[in-house]
DNA sequence: ACGTAGTATAAATCTATGTTGATATCAACC
DNA sequence: GGTTGATATCAACATAGATTTATACTACGT
């Protein structure tokens, strides 16, 4: 499923584990056996994770050898900083007045 | 606590009915009683996401007679979406070289 | 001071999901 | 073709957190 929503990929990055994979996959490409030597994690766990990644068009995955190698989509992270961006925006100039209660 | 991580951010904008309510504090400041209005949801769980985004100075809270009204903190979301857009930044800028496997 | 309305808190329940151990798949090398 | 190494999948378990019912708190009106 490639539609993610704010709430989607919001979730994606509240679990510390995967937002340290979103983080180190920022500064380069790498496979499965780095993400478990650099997180000490178990495979199974981070290849769990990477799925949910994958699922969500976070990252996308290129198999090398006997290898897996993934790669940060930058565009889905931008996009999803600048839906959250123009909520913010928003609210800044949002009304100052207040809605009555009934 | 006021010192909010991507992570904990991420947390409280990845359920459904709190960052329903964070689209809609974008618009105007809304109390409680209009809260419950507006989603249908029950008036405890709407307290309970309330202080849940005012612990994490995601929105402000101020009395006004019986009602509480709640605004957006419109800062808060814009250094959260900054931050997301900056790991986005580095990705885009990263090298395409891959880490050999040992 | 009492009742009422709006809101917050507490305890209990339920669901979603992260982690784990075991196993399956798959490519490379002999 | 069989073995080995890397990764993916599966089933079971554990935990975090969202929702609910009940209750407590607080300000206003009479």
């Amino acid at each position: 499923m490639l539609i993610s929503t704010v709430v989607d990929v919001s979730g994606i990055l509240a679990d510390p584990l995967r937002f340290r994979i979103v983080d180190l996959l920022a500064n380069e490409e790498l496979c499965t056996c780095h993400l478990v030597e650099l997180t000490g994690a178990k495979q199974p766990t981070i290849s769990h994770h990477l799925k949910v990644l994958r699922d969500a068009g976070i990252v996308s995955s290129e198999p090398v050898g006997r290898n897996t190698y993934y790669r940060l989509r930058a565009e889905a992270l931008q996009s999803y900083a600048l839906m959250v961006s123009e909520i913010a925006d928003r609210a800044a100039g949002a009304t100052r007045d207040r809605l009555p209660c009934l």
